[in-house]
DNA sequence: GAATTGTTCTTTTCCGATAAAAGACAGTAT
DNA sequence: ATACTGTCTTTTATCGGAAAAGAACAATTC
């Protein structure tokens, strides 16, 4: 009847590491904005590190008297939220089969599987409806509308018209904008992890949206920066369940984020424009072929959104 | 302790109109088809109308015994659901005055002074959440961002992007698409309303709003069809506080939008986007004129995003 | 006297319970 | 046979309460 402590389990785990690195451990205040937590969780952990003979607490002083072991930390599951708890019991069941485009959603029914209250459900099925998977009906259900090739497509429409806004907003950032310092800094990262690819390829998918964000950022329009939410959400989980082909994937991508970024530093627009197509272009056909091919009578917008894209746009500028 | 009975009430009322205009009610599935509620509220309602001699009820047979009068209706207070209730209050404070953007948003004390539960805020405000309006730090309050002049740049930008391209699917779209006779039939609303402007001016915004949803609705992407809820509650609420050039501004809208569908049914897309920018142009203006100029330098955003309208992007075809 | 600690109060997070509303199914009327 | 009604079951919407986490303030320490 009550809210689960693991922020401070998993705050207490992330000070185990830092006491292990240092050898003792900071102020109450300064620990709490490193751990990112108040200093009333700050002291439940530091009590609990003097009962456990971690650590010597007195006052200011707080010395290690021993070195952390595998049997301090608090086991993962439960250093989850409640809210990460259900996000990954529900995108399991959505990818991991049988979750049929139509299909309704029952609250009482998902919390009493993932062993959490409904209001929990309720808040996260909230939240999770403005990714476009799953759909309200009044004083009833939810439905299912299912990741489908017609979902992809309308991401990627969206994702396409964000994305080279912001990276032409990019280009025309001024001289002194800390993105620049930011961007080299991400373009030297691009080249360390393409020197050790592979033994490293699955750390692309984190510098991917590190750098898609930081384009986005450009933007400075909140609807397109949150918009990124949607799309992060659907690589994180969509790869996860599909790691096939993911080094070559990745190593395509790579490139294309190095001339991407070249073009960004040329501060050429059109050049701009033709990078960002191009990667925008691969990570879209990279989407669908991952999305396995339905029967496309049933998806009417699936059909209509690609037709879209054939649409010229008068040109001229943006309102 | 349970849901309040607002959906019986709210549908109960309905349903007296039904019986006045019509004598007698309809079997109780066709009943509960009209008024959007199951067939046990529609069984509850009729119970009611029998208990209070406005009709005879037995099995099939539902007649009228008398007409019903004012005191037969519920009270509309009691007819509104919980979350239409806290909607309307937050926006009031929202909108009428001392909502200082950076001000935090205290859960607990906003439900205690509308009377509610917290679980009901908690989810009005997560659901409010994507109008970029609120944003939640974690695990603690939420942060108002504010009705200024850098959201409704940010607005409108997004807007700007949608529906231009909206119009040109829509323009694209085939001869015998539904969506056609749709327009017909909106622009002969127009045109009635605009002989009878001086008494049903404030009629305008519904039709607006129906005008926007189906040209946004030839898109077939479910974000952008999305996205229109955020402008709606712009316009609802925003010009419910702000009447001044009320009739004016729906005058000048009305003429646009005749316009706007002229070009549509000429299915030419020059056309269409010239009438589509125009009618979005001074869309943007009416809005930004009613929002409070404020100190320009303590909103970075707004600034840019202004600056942003000028980059021209280099033509080519949408990817 | 500025930062740190000790203490207390407030706010958020979460669960279980319960009435309202939806939905299912069998029986009955046309 | 089809559509409607009567009855029963399932599910949603909402509240109050309790523990965890945050925040504020007074008392120390360097």
């Amino acid at each position: 009847m009550a809210r689960g402590n693991n922020v401070y389990k998993e705050a207490y785990n992330r000070c185990l590491g830092l006491l292990g690195a240092a050898g003792s451990l900071a102020s109450e205040p300064e620990l709490g904005a490193t751990l990112g937590v108040s200093r009333t969780t700050v002291r439940l952990i530091l009590a609990r590190m003097a009962e456990t003979g971690l650590i010597s607490w007195n006052k200011r002083d707080k010395t290690m008297l021993r070195a952390p072991c595998a049997d301090d930390y608090f086991p993962t599951e439960e250093t989850d939220s409640l809210s990460q708890v259900i996000e990954r019991s529900f995108m399991r069941r959505l990818l991991a089969g049988g979750a049929e485009p139509g299909m309704q959603i029952n609250e009482l029914e998902l919390a009493r599987e993932i062993g959490v209250g409904t209001t929990g459900v309720r808040e996260f099925l909230i939240r999770f409806s403005r990714f476009g998977l799953i759909e309200k009906r009044r004083n009833s259900h939810w439905v299912l509308k299912g990741f489908t090739r017609s979902f992809a497509l309308e991401l990627a429409e969206i994702r396409e018209m964000f994305e080279l806004r912001s990276a032409a907003a990019f280009a025309a950032l001024p001289q002194d904008d800390p993105a620049w310092a930011e961007l080299d800094r991400l373009e030297a990262e691009h080249h360390a992890l393409g020197r050790a690819f592979a033994t490293r390829f699955g750390e692309f998918s984190e510098l991917d949206e590190r750098f898609h964000r930081l384009v986005h950022g450009a933007s400075l329009n909140r609807f397109i920066v949150d918009f990124y939410d949607v799309i992060a959400m659907v690589f994180h989980y969509h790869y996860q369940w599909n790691k096939a082909g993911e080094r070559l994937r990745n190593e395509v991508a790579l490139q294309e984020h190095l001339a991407y970024i070249a073009a960004l530093k040329s501060r050429d627009p059109a050049k701009v424009y033709a990078a960002c197509r191009r990667h925008l272009k691969s990570a879209r056909d990279t989407l669908l072929a991952s999305v396995p091919e339905s029967d496309i009578s049933a998806e009417p917008a699936a059909k209509h959104a690609e037709s879209m894209r054939q649409i010229k746009l008068p040109a001229g500028d943006p309102v």
